[in-house]
Parts: structure tokens; C-alpha cells; sequence
DNA sequence: GTATGGCCTGATACACTGTATCATACTACA
DNA sequence: TGTAGTATGATACAGTGTATCAGGCCATAC
């Protein structure tokens, strides 16, 4: 199996296009906003994005390990701190990792879809269902700044399989 | 300061009668579906319900001391996996941290808003929310089983204050 | 009344996740 | 070139959660 063919999606996408189009994306922002990409922290968006699955940070730690020595933790918390600052990558809370963001261009939160059977994770980002939550909180009094929000269940794919 | 004033809740209620109608609601329910609320899993569910925030299962552990030897971390967990298995207690992901639920009959997934300030968390459970998240993700071929809501923002008292 | 099986708790050890702190290296700019 | 600010290295530790085995309690059956 090549590499390539490892990098080939559930759904049958070309998943280095994925990748590809992500990283330009980061670095294009990156310099709108005078933000250093730093190969370190191009490396771990690179590993972010090695697939739809939420990455934890030690499985991005393990990776990183081929380099020249072992990083250790901070490292890889600094850089996801980065990348989540801009937008490049969304922390799924309930798992504990995190998941690569394909249009970070506009800063919100997004709703995931987290599949339970196949655990790829897809964002929704709908306008109306962040709405909705911050018109029924505020109807509580409740001014929400920030939402989280983590559907499991099972996606499209594993439904029919 | 008397111990019952500690009990008093920032939006002055009496918080003892929070935790008696908790625990009352709790040993009826339990009675109800033949699950034995032993004195260990009452006196944890007490102390998640010691305030409206929520209370981490290390803090839980060790205000459990008092009691004859210091009770390990799988005890604390086990306990908490019983209410949440019964509906007594939420998991507040975003924080690692357990809430007493104030309406375990049905089972739910509730939608919760947690002040940045005051660090309190109260529960919406809007069926409206529950509804369009279930039907927005459906639109995308996603079968939503679960789901998790955590809003950050400024409650009203602290809006006021 | 005892035996058996199931559930609950104790106890040890460990895995996973994240952070505080100080030191070093790099970069950009004056 | 010097300097300030930023990024990374390195050590140590804090916080959260689980695997596993052993012992205790209780109800039911015999």
C-alpha cells in the first residue's frame, strides 16, 4: 500500500488535496496577518490533518518524533494554541483532540458531527443552529459568547455500510 | 458563617433545598428502576450538588476523606458512572467536571450555560435546540444520537453586578 | 443455614492530558 | 551589531481517567 492510498478518505476523496489545500490555506492567512507559520507549527497542522479523525496531542507528539530529537509536550500544546488562535484547528472537547478547520478564514465555532462508528468528525458551522443557541440563551438572561457544540452519532457513510 | 450560609447561592436562594429535592428525586427514581443508591453513591451525589457549578471528580475525592480512609479515584469515578448512567449527573465536557441534573425522570441531554464569571451552570434542556440540532445534522446524513451543548458567556446576575 | 453468584468497594498501579518554569535559540528591526 | 521580542528546548510536575485484581456485602436458591 502506498502512502497516498493511506491518505485515501472513507468517503473516497483525495485526501492529500485535503491537505494540501489546508496548509496553503494556513499560510496565505498566515501572512494577511503577519502570523509566522513556523515548519513546526506547519508540521503539526500537517499531522492534524492526516485525517478526519481528531487527533490527540500525544498521537501529534509520536509523530513529531522522526524529526531530529523527541519533542516534548509544550511543544506541541504552544503550536496547537497557535493554530487553534487562528482558526487553523478546532479543539473537540469532548475527545480531548483536535481537528483541522477548513475555512478558517472567518473566525467562529463550529458544530461537529462526530461519527461513532468510523470517528471521522465533520463541521457543520450552521449560522441558524448558532442562532438559534445564542437567541435561547439570552432569553435566560444569558449573554453566550463562546458555544461548543459535539453531535455523536453515525455519519452518512457508516449508515449505509 | 454558619454552614447553611455557604450554602447560599449567588442569586440567593436556599441551596439546602436544592440538595434535598435532589436527593430526595434521586432515591425515589432509584427505588423506582430497582438501581441501589448506595450510601457511597448518595453522599458523591450530594457533593456534586454542594453548589451550581461544577465540581471536578479529584475535588469530589478529596472532600470524601472525611469520611474512615481516603477512597481511591476508581471509587469516585465508579460512583459518577452510576448517577450519570441514571440521569443524576451531567458530564460538563469542556471542563472536566460533574453537575447535578435537576430533572433525571426523562432521559436528555441537556444544554448548559456556564458563566465565565461566576463560574455557576444552569441547565437549559430546550427541545426546540434539541430538535433543529437533530434535524440540521440529519439534512448532512447524520444520524445525531447524542448531544453535547456547553454555551461560555455572562450569566444575568453577573450582567447586572 | 450455608452456598453461590452478582454487585459494590478497596487498593495498586499506571496511562493519558495538560501546564509551570527556566533556559536557549532564532528573527526582525533599529 | 545589538537588542527586544518571539519561538522552541528541556525538566518537572499537576490533573484526569482507567485496568486489574482482591475482598466484602447481599440476595436468592438449595
Amino acid at each position: 500500500m502506498t502512502d497516498a492510498a493511506l491518505h485515501i478518505h472513507p468517503t473516497g476523496h483525495d485526501h492529500a488535496a485535503c491537505v494540501d489545500e489546508a496548509l496553503e490555506t494556513a499560510e496565505t492567512l498566515c501572512v494577511e496577518r503577519g502570523a509566522r507559520l513556523t515548519p513546526l507549527r506547519r508540521r503539526v497542522l500537517e499531522l492534524v490533518w492526516s485525517s478526519h479523525r481528531p487527533v490527540g496531542a500525544y498521537d501529534i507528539l509520536g509523530r513529531l518524533d522522526g524529526s531530529a530529537r523527541k519533542p516534548a509536550p509544550p511543544t506541541v500544546y504552544r503550536a496547537l494554541d497557535f493554530l487553534i488562535e487562528h482558526g487553523l484547528v478546532h479543539r473537540i472537547e469532548s475527545m480531548n483532540a483536535y481537528l483541522g478547520c477548513n475555512h478558517p478564514e472567518q473566525s467562529h465555532t463550529g458544530q461537529f458531527l462526530i461519527c461513532r462508528e468510523c470517528g471521522n468528525v465533520t463541521e457543520m458551522d450552521d449560522d441558524d443552529v448558532r442562532q438559534t443557541l445564542r437567541r435561547k440563551a439570552a432569553e435566560r438572561g444569558f449573554d453566550a459568547r463562546s458555544q461548543t457544540v459535539e453531535l455523536v452519532g453515525l455519519c452518512a457513510t457508516c449508515r449505509a455500510g
